[in-house]
RNA sequence: GUGGGCGUAGCUCAGCUGGCAGAGCGCCGGACUGUGGCUCCGGUGGUCGGGGGUUCAAAUCCCCUCGCUCACCCCA
């Protein structure tokens, strides 16, 4: 190290390294995939909004309004914020650009870093990536079912098998003010016997009551009705068909009467899904339905429901069988021996590259036991030696590195061994 | 925002009753002029997170600071 000071990314954020990079972009892809097969297009908004955007959508009293954004003024003085979450610049995008307009019901998704202010943790990044799909334009159990049963789909094709959603019924916003109080009514007996933190949630988001952690706590909210038993007629319908339908589909959920979201804006149907491999509390994905989100923000009444899964999350517990397909894709190592090899070797490599052949070419020139060194050390599926002897032949000798055996092929029949041996399902 | 743990080589760490900064792994090369994974040998690599203090002498003791990490909180 020199006098200078080395630079060090800002607290929060983190550097993805290859090979890890490789099930990033494997996760974007299958997403993309799964997604689009459901009907969705990508959307991609700014990066940073208004600020009044996130205070008006997510919530004034919510932790991620009230201390966790990344607000800043621009040289005009204006108030920007990083987006600390995608359906609110969705939200946003729908109404400026007029998609009321479009055919109805409309499906977006859309892969981006997102910005909260908090202390790192395990799975809890300042920037962090999230997946998100939203069906907007449709108000009925079937949406919901729907969006659900794409991640479902998502989630299935990435291997996972032991992941939990948890689904509940947020009621109308009408019902709201008759829920608060029902919650105050239970629990003031016992203000006393509440942690520090759910006597001051008490007074201001008594919702947040409910999701406490501390065993006490918990055992008090237990005494509290359900919102489904306050909620609305039509909302406990909604939430009971949505059940149903993910029933009929073998979509295994649990209803969890205490789940709550930290954004103001859903209402009815809320899910979150959770993974044994994080910490309690910690959710790879989280979602609902805000159907008065768009109106709120000054746009038409457009019902919508939607999610976002965390990506660092999601990557950080991929199932084996998943991690491994992708990082163990076969390659091939090209080695040229000689000057004359070294001049004729790239025009070669390129032809396959062509063909379909995945390959690196030895660049560095070392010797043939360096050079099979690094390529079974890198995980080289096989290596290409291109010799005097090959070249002179019209051949290329293919060496199987987990085998240890050998053959010489033509030149131009490289691809097609290539694909024989290490194809895609070998 | 609250509370704990930790900073020594690229990685995992040892060294801590102050006394020349070490090991294993990795990486590069050689033994083996065109055949890897084993073995052996060699090389590469650190102003011990930074600053100050005590001392003849500090990775080690003291103070400050920066950073990382875990839990709470909250959320993806």
């Amino acid at each position: 190290m020199g006098k200078a000071p080395v630079i060090q990314r800002p607290r929060g954020t983190r550097d993805l390294l290859p090979p890890e990079t490789r099930l990033w972009q494997a996760v974007e892809e299958v997403a993309r995939e799964v997604f689009g097969a459901f009907g969705a297009e990508e959307i991609r908004t700014p990066i940073f909004e208004p600020t009044e955007l996130f205070v008006r959508s997510v919530g004034e009293t919510t932790d991620i309004v009230h201390k966790e954004m990344y607000t800043f003024a621009d040289r005009k003085g204006r108030s920007l914020t990083l987006r600390p979450e995608g359906t609110a610049s969705v939200a946003r995008a729908w109404i400026e650009n007029g998609l009321a307009d479009r055919s109805q019901p409309l499906r977006l998704y859309y892969i981006g870093p997102m910005f909260r202010y908090e202390r790192m943790q395990r799975g809890r990044f300042r920037q962090f990536a999230q997946i998100g799909l939203e069906l907007l334009g449709a108000d009925g159990p079937l949406a919901d079912a729907e969006v659900l049963a794409a991640l479902y789909e998502f989630l299935g094709r990435l291997g996972f098998k032991d992941l939990e959603v948890h689904l509940n019924n947020l009621g109308d916003p009408e019902d709201r003010p008759r829920y608060l109080s029902a919650i105050r009514d239970t629990l003031a007996p016992h203000r006393q016997e509440l942690c520090g933190d759910c006597q001051r949630r008490l007074a201001e988001n008594p919702l947040r009551v409910l999701d406490c952690k501390v065993p006490r706590c918990g055992e008090l909210a237990a005494a509290v009705p359900s919102m489904d038993s306050v909620a609305s007629q039509a909302s406990r319908r909604h939430v009971g068909e949505v059940e149903e339908q993910l029933a009929r589909l073998a979509i295994p959920f649990r209803r969890n009467p205490r789940l709550v979201r930290g954004l103001d804006y859903y209402l009815r149907t809320v899910f979150e899904v959770v993974s044994p491999q994080l910490g309690t509390g910690t959710v790879v994905c989280g979602g609902g339905r805000y159907d008065r989100l768009i109106a709120d923000l000054g746009g038409p009444a457009v019902p919508g429901i939607g999610f976002a899964v965390g990506e660092d999350r999601l990557v950080e517990i991929l199932p084996e069988g998943f991690r491994t397909s992708v990082l163990a894709r076969p390659r091939l190592y090209v080695i040229p021996l000689g000057e004359t090899a070294v001049r004729h070797a790239l025009p070669h490599a390129r032809a396959w590259v062509r063909g379909g052949v995945s390959l690196e070419l030895e660049v560095t020139g070392r010797s043939l036991r360096a050079a099979l060194k690094r390529a079974a050390g890198e995980g080289f599926a096989a290596a290409a030696i291109l010799g005097e002897e090959e070249l002179a032949a019209g051949e290329v000798t293919v060496r199987d590195l987990a085998r240890g055996e050998q053959q010489r092929v033509a030149l131009a029949a490289l691809p097609e061994v290539w694909h024989r041996h290490w194809g895609r399902g070998k």
